[in-house]
DNA sequence: TTAAAAATATACCAATTGGTATAAAATAAA
DNA sequence: TTTATTTTATACCAATTGGTATATTTTTAA
């Protein structure tokens, strides 16, 4: 039995140019999230990588298309991270509450660099940039209907009150979050993002 | 009696290198808010004031110090716009129900373009600004010391229950609002608002 | 092993960035 | 009115921006 190095199975899983493409992805991935995407510049991206500017410019079109898969990337990453711990539960309740109890380690290492990709693409691309906001725009709003789903299901199975309404609830969780996110990353206190999480867990336990 | 024009009021008042500063700052405060501190160009400056370089770095250091002071003056216009409907209110639940009743009026011209400067402050400068983070970060905090204020004279008062948590409900309430502000802002969904906005009624009529 | 194709590196481009030195103009003080 | 001071305009600066043309290397296919 021969062994080769890992670079040679990917290469044959997926052929050079896509291997690289992820790899740039990876690479710059936390940092258009921490600097944003105006505020990454193409010499960031060489030096991340350790790769030429022709060797960027040969796996993407500009510096937009990077923009775009690292969103992208971002985003998978944080649904990932939620989909697999929601997978965990069995009541609906703890479903929900996934949640809070997720973003409670919101500043340990679990988490992406720079806070929530949605809600930084969300502020920056808002009145800037018309790909990069859809992106974000239709993340939020799988989002939302991934929470709406989550809780009518549970009304069905009679866990939550009949008269509890799924979009008006969802949206109320996805802003409370949003808000949560923004306030302890700015203030940088723990303490804040425990009481609001805590809120958080009042709220869907009513439900 | 003989009537001059504004400016010269406005000269012996403020002086005329004060009053330049005050019109460089209101002519670039909107695009500041809209794209962001590092997006915006010492070119837009001059263009939207329609001033030289020599004349802005004339009145201001550099262009940290116009984004500073634009955001100081971004943020005292949406103090005063709270400060002065919440003073007509005679309760302090209704002084608190002011929140949902404004922002309710988002998309209206109210509002400042560029949606809420705290939050766009925030997340921009969150790690790339420190100066600017500071500024955003001392005003949430005056903002969540204002709530606290309402909602500790409202048990006081009598209105709310008497072990409602002040902190708890004013850190809530904030992030309730800029959670709000950017789903508001990225989907584009007058309704979203509407309903969100309710939410916040329902939670400040049950303290 | 060799030829064709793809990926990468080098060197460049024009445009724009924030900022400055200096001269001209406007204002304030005498 | 004259002088001193401040404010503004012009012209420039080096550095950086995103992007490209082309040569070289590496990979793939025959």
């Amino acid at each position: 039995m021969v062994y080769l190095p890992l670079q040679c199975y990917l290469t044959i899983i997926m052929g050079k140019a896509e291997k690289t493409r992820s790899y740039i992805i990876e690479k710059t991935a936390p940092i258009f999230n921490i600097k944003g995407y105006a505020g990454t510049s193409m010499n960031d991206i060489t030096e991340a990588t350790g790769l030429t500017k022709g060797s960027i410019y040969g796996n993407f079109k500009n510096k937009d298309e990077v923009a775009l898969e690292v969103f992208e990337h971002n985003k998978k990453k944080m649904q990932n991270l939620f989909t697999l711990e929601i997978s965990k539960k069995s009541t609906y309740k703890d479903k929900l509450l996934t949640y809070p109890e997720l973003y409670e380690q919101f500043f340990s290492k679990h988490f992406i660099d720079g806070g929530c990709p949605i809600m930084n693409t969300a502020i920056e691309a808002d009145d800037t940039h018309p790909l990069l906001k859809e992106a974000a725009k239709k993340a939020i709003l799988v989002w939302k209907d991934s929470l709406m789903h989550l809780i009518q299901k549970g009304i069905d199975n009679k866990e939550f009150k009949p008269d509890t309404d799924p979009e008006e609830t969802a949206l109320l969780i996805l802003s409370i979050i949003e808000g949560t996110v923004m306030v302890a990353k700015l203030t940088g206190k723990v303490n804040y993002l425990k009481t609001l999480m805590l809120s958080l867990r009042k709220l869907i336990n009513e439900l």
